[in-house]
DNA sequence: GTCTATACACGGATAGAC
DNA sequence: GTCTATCCGTGTATAGAC
């Protein structure tokens, strides 16, 4: 038997990704990771903030570290930033396009509402550009072309889940993968063309 | 004294828009919208769903025209695009990072867990490729090219929303915008570069 | 059509037994 | 640390006076 707070901690990131965070109630939250409604107020005193700031920062770290992941692929930078949109589409597919950025929904939600919790959700943006600079630095990207390409790439992922959750079929991810392979392009070598027609994503 | 229904579509669309619409109570509406409670059920007897499906079919048009208009401006293609950003960025300075695309928080929220409602954010998101394509077409871009380039354009704007809003200051919108105008210049001429320095936002 | 009062469920939060 | 019972506010929805 895992972790209780593990369980709850599955629980809200998995009803926050697809409901938001005041589309779901603790007593779901409870339910979904089969543990005592108490225990939530055990491990989260400070109740669904708590929960929620913890969600936010553990749900972006885990994202990241599986986004980033394609970075570092076999093949070149332009490959890879297509494979990781791919990889994203398929995740989206299998899930009935319900799992795509885990605080994207929350962070709209708390923009203008939650200061605490926005700024949860600002940080695990700003870490997101700043080890993915630092990737792509390490590919040989120039310092100020990395910050300008990671924020295009999460710009155009973020962007993407929300036509994609909405539309649906008809849309297709990877064709919004193409600009930020295209600036890829541009910084690190050729560019390459007619690589938006295959993939069946 | 304007019309009570168009004044609760009112403060559905800004409530909707700043906090998401499980976060928003019909009490608050009808209280923004200084109308009595029982009128949101005369005017909307379906509750909160029917209110939800108008108040996205109808902001997602306005909000259409309001961007696309500037695609309609006086200088060439690229330039409109990056007024529309900018445009964009400067509301949302205005308004402490609150207002911008009025369905993107609903539309989420509604992704997974309302099938109708994510039908209405749906066909607006389809009507504003539909209509800016035939914008963009009427400027001299190739159909093909057109569907593209509206696509991402939105695609930029809604990632831009996504993380302008949660990070704020550090974040400048405009950078957004220049992968799509990069597009933009591709399919129409040559390529203006160094735009992504000026405009303070 | 306007407005108030109220029913009923569910939300977050807490107390306290075990 | 686990789990149940319960408080109280708010949510949606409805009834019905005016």
């Amino acid at each position: 038997m895992t972790n209780t707070r593990a369980r709850i901690l599955e629980a809200s990131t998995e009803l926050f990704r697809r409901q938001g965070m005041s589309g779901t109630g603790l007593k779901q939250i409870a339910e979904v990771a089969k543990a005592p409604f108490g225990s939530i107020y055990h491990f989260f005193p400070g109740g669904k903030d708590d929960l929620a700031g913890e969600t936010i920062r553990r749900a972006g770290r885990e994202y990241r570290d599986l986004v980033l992941a394609f970075f570092a692929g076999p093949d070149d930078l332009v490959t890879n930033v297509e494979t990781a949109f791919a990889a994203a589409a398929a995740v989206l597919v299998e899930t009935d396009y319900a799992d795509a950025c885990p605080i994207a929904t929350v962070a709209l939600e708390v923009a203008s509402t939650n200061e605490p919790l926005r700024q949860a959700t600002a940080e695990v943006f700003t870490d997101w550009i700043e080890v993915g600079g630092r990737h792509l630095e390490q590919r040989g990207v120039p310092p100020e072309a990395a910050r300008g390409l990671i924020i295009g790439f999460i710009t155009s992922l973020e962007g993407a889940f929300v036509l994609a959750r909405s539309r649906r079929p008809p849309y297709r991810l990877v064709g919004a993968g193409r600009a930020v392979p295209g600036g890829v392009g541009v910084a690190v070598g050729p560019r390459r063309r007619g690589c938006e027609a295959e993939s069946g994503l």
